[in-house]
DNA sequence: CAATGATATTGGTCAGACCAATTATACTAA
DNA sequence: TTAGTATAATTGGTCTGACCAATATCATTG
């Protein structure tokens, strides 16, 4: 990944050599870092650039400086290091499980007013996105889009229009966001089984039932999101 | 959160400056920042605390600095959300019936969120502006505007940013749709003492309580929006 | 032994200089 | 005129060395 790469800067390349220090467990956790001018003479560089190497690990809440103390090791560098390295986004991560948290506020009450005044005609095009998604599932073709326009013509079965155009920003926002989950074939059946579910409580008329099966199915696109794996 | 902290040192103080002017639009996306020599004059700092704050900022991927070249503003994510819920609601004017049905879904539950994570400052905050409210309409004022921080000072007590953008938003088109409904000065208070109880309920810090206090205040502000009598 | 106060050490900030990459400008040649 | 090129100006990156402010250390004192 990144841990052969030129370094452009001096500050990069010095905040490698020190989480390098870390790993190989001349230092460990807890441990407080040798003092600025003492890391800048030992490396060979001014202190400024060991600063701002210093405040990129900061940042990664790998360490922690104390004004007056010193600079002390957070985490411990053997899983923690290549996560903090790779993610690099904390807020990007904040940002997506809000987002879940937006669309579980959301969503199931959606699920459960189209539920309220749903009709045959409606229903039977939802049918048709549902279906559509399981063979191209079974295809092993990507079936996010019928995803995205399933969730919309179901905000947009409410008969309330802020709800689908809601739906089409907060689309955007996952966009931007840039989560992009690539969805494994199994957990694109998962979804399809919960799309079903939420038909079923639709045909039935049943709020509490939509609102429910709608819950669970986000629950779990959250789970997958979130990286929990997804090993086969 | 933190929009409210000491900023103990000089360059957090002035990484959240910048900030600001990101999120205030005088800088928006794709533009560049001025240069850290330019910035460090007009904050009347030295370099180095510019760029530790640019550094900071980085990190978080809201700019991203070209050696010789400049810093550019990447993104402001809460401006991003802001923007696509704007975009999807001013299409047309929506119907009042659906904007309440909108938030009836949407403002109990922000409200139970924020009941489970409220503390003090934050439930401090929120007392003062309920009790200028009440001051305001003692004095036959009107206080449609503290109302409206209210509900966005109790998204913001979500945690989760996507709420206070999508208020904000959500006010927008409201003020667009609605003429400008005058409330009584019985409204007025009615709608104060919902206030209160919602209050009440942060303190409390129950969820449930909050949500049930929420739902009928919006039940209450519609009926008087809809001309539901309002009778005296 | 506990409280106190001087001193040393540490991270934070400042100033000014130079380096290196990039852009903008002016000039030359086709 | 236009294309290409050398040159200057601007920008972020690095260095140096100094001082500030918070903290820790330790000798002094009661």
């Amino acid at each position: 990944m990144d841990s052969e790469n030129p370094a452009k800067t001096v500050h990069q390349s010095v905040a490698r050599q020190i989480a390098e220090l870390i790993e190989s467990g001349d230092f460990k956790k807890g441990d407080k870092l040798p003092a600025e001018r003492a890391l800048a003479e030992r490396f060979k560089v001014s202190r400024s650039s060991i600063r701002e190497a210093i405040k990129s690990l900061a940042q990664k809440n790998l360490v922690e400086s104390r004004r007056g103390d010193g600079t002390y090791i957070l985490a411990d560098m053997d899983a923690d290091i290549f996560e903090a390295f790779t993610i690099a986004f904390s807020d990007q991560k904040k940002r997506i499980s809000d987002i879940f948290q937006f669309r579980r506020v959301i969503e199931p009450e959606i699920a459960a007013l189209a539920a309220a005044s749903m009709d045959e005609t409606t229903l039977n095009r939802l049918k048709v996105i549902v279906c559509d998604q399981q063979m191209q599932a079974q295809n092993g073709e990507n079936t996010s889009d019928l995803d995205t326009k399933l969730h919309l013509e179901i905000a947009k079965a409410t008969g309330n229009s802020i709800f689908p155009e809601m739906m089409q920003a907060l689309e955007r926002i996952m966009k931007e966001s840039r989560s992009e989950i690539l969805q494994p074939p199994k957990r694109q059946q998962t979804s399809i089984v919960a799309h079903f579910k939420i038909l079923e409580a639709f045909e039935n008329h049943n709020p509490a039932q939509a609102r429910e099966a709608m819950r669970r199915h986000i629950d779990e696109v959250e789970e997958a999101a979130t990286g929990r794996n997804s090993t086969e």
